[in-house]
Formats: C-alpha cells, sequence, structure tokens
DNA sequence: CGGTATCCATTGCGATACTG
DNA sequence: CAGTATCGCAATGGATACCG
C-alpha cells in the first residue's frame, strides 16, 4: 500500500502550496533578509547595508512577500522622517534553526562540492 | 568581543561561497530533483515525467549543476538506444534530513501562512 | 528615511527542430 | 532515449529619478 519508491516528493508538486512556500522563502535574498532579522530587527537602510549588493528594488519586493507569509512584521516607527522597522515574526522564527542547519550543511560540505566541481571541470 | 547582534550571518555574505552553494541546490527545480533521486535512481526522461511542468532545457540544466556540485552522479548504462540514470551521490544524500525537514516545516506552517496572506491581502 | 515609478539590459524559459 | 541548438517572449534586476 505504501509506496518505498517515492519519498514525500508529492509534497513538491508544482501545483503544491508547500512548493510555492519554499519558493518565496528560500530564494536568494529572502534567506539572507531572514537570516538577519532572525539576530536583530533591522531598518530598510540597515538591512541595505548589511546586504550591501541587494537593490531596493529587490529588498523592497522581498520584505513584502515575507511580510505577506506571515514572516516578518513591517513596524512603522513614530519618527520624523519617517522609520521603519522590520522584525522577524513568530512563523518566520520557527524557520531559525533550519537555516542554521543549512549554513551548517555549507560548512561541512563545502570543502567536498569544491573537490567535485575541480573534477567536473576538468573533465574531457 | 563577540557580536551577539549577528547571527551566522556571515556566512551568507554574497561573495562567500555558502551563498552559492545554497543557490545552486536549494533553487526551483534542484531542490526537487534532488528530492526525487534521494528516493531512488531515475533515468532523464523518468525525471521529465515525475516533475511534468519542467522543460527538458531547464533539465538538463539543472542536472548538469548538480553534478558539477558532487550531489548526483549520472551513470550512462549499456543499452540500445542510450540510456543514461541519475543517482543520488553520497554528499546529496546528506541533504536527504534537511529537505525532509523543510517539507515537514511547510507542512506544519501552511496553515499559518495562509492565514496571514488573507490577512495581508485584506489590508487597506 | 523609506519607499514608488520608469527605463533598460540581461537572463530565464518554453517551444521547436534536429542528432548520435 | 538523451540530449544540443536556436529563437523569441516574458520576467528579473540594476540604475536613475522622484516623492511623502
Amino acid at each position: 500500500m505504501n509506496d518505498t519508491t517515492s519519498p514525500s516528493s508529492d509534497l513538491l508538486q508544482v501545483d503544491a502550496p508547500h512548493r510555492e512556500l519554499l519558493d518565496q522563502v528560500l530564494d536568494k535574498w529572502s534567506l539572507h533578509v531572514l537570516d538577519e532579522l532572525c539576530g536583530r530587527p533591522l531598518r530598510f537602510n540597515e538591512l541595505r547595508r548589511t546586504i550591501p549588493t541587494i537593490g531596493q528594488k529587490s529588498l523592497t519586493t522581498t520584505l513584502r512577500r515575507l511580510e505577506r507569509n506571515g514572516m516578518i512584521e513591517r513596524v512603522v516607527l513614530q519618527a520624523r522622517p519617517v522609520a521603519v522597522e522590520y522584525r522577524i515574526a513568530a512563523v518566520g522564527n520557527t524557520l531559525n534553526e533550519l537555516i542554521d542547519a543549512l549554513l551548517r550543511w555549507t560548512t561541512d560540505n563545502l570543502p567536498e562540492v569544491e573537490r567535485a566541481r575541480e573534477r567536473f571541470d576538468a573533465e574531457d
């Protein structure tokens, strides 16, 4: 009855919302932003400085999407000129250990990956 | 001495290879392909059928990159016409539990994420 | 400060055709 | 079967200018 040849793969089917969620949370910039905000709340331009290569357009897009998914909160502080702070939300914080695990994985396996790349690039 | 305000973030700096590796392994299609191959070896066209929405161009690109990073192995079987099998490699298999953890996370948190989206979309 | 709007170059990706 | 090659459109992403 149980298909042992197939992993949890069905969750990743393209029409499945699981897939969409991972795409919106693990993408290039989101992962980085979440990692920063898990450390402490940051303002818009603080984030820009922390992630120097992100454009403000991409940062805005990323923040809006993370906010929509409930991963972060946008807090308008009373100040002049406008001050906005972004903080990790409860759900977002549950990703913290997963992100750490991913970073640990890269640290542990990067040497072997680099050897693999050299082998591959030297072929034929 | 220790900066408690900053997480493991420095690993994600854009010039850092950790970042590049995650980008090449967690992207849209790679995650899906890895998940499939962690279950069992698959041939090129089997993968296409398992992931119906991927084009063969994207599949080829994804497989080459995963192979270059040592995550999967490309095995040419003796057969006519050509038969090629892709299997998870040792390093790639260390990602298995991480992928499962990510999928479990989506399952656990999707309901709350969807509520957050409704709240966000209803605003203003 | 924290954005939005616009333009433009680059890239991604599907569809199609062809090959060993 | 397992690709490669080419084309063309659509989406991304940077640069710049402007606004509350």
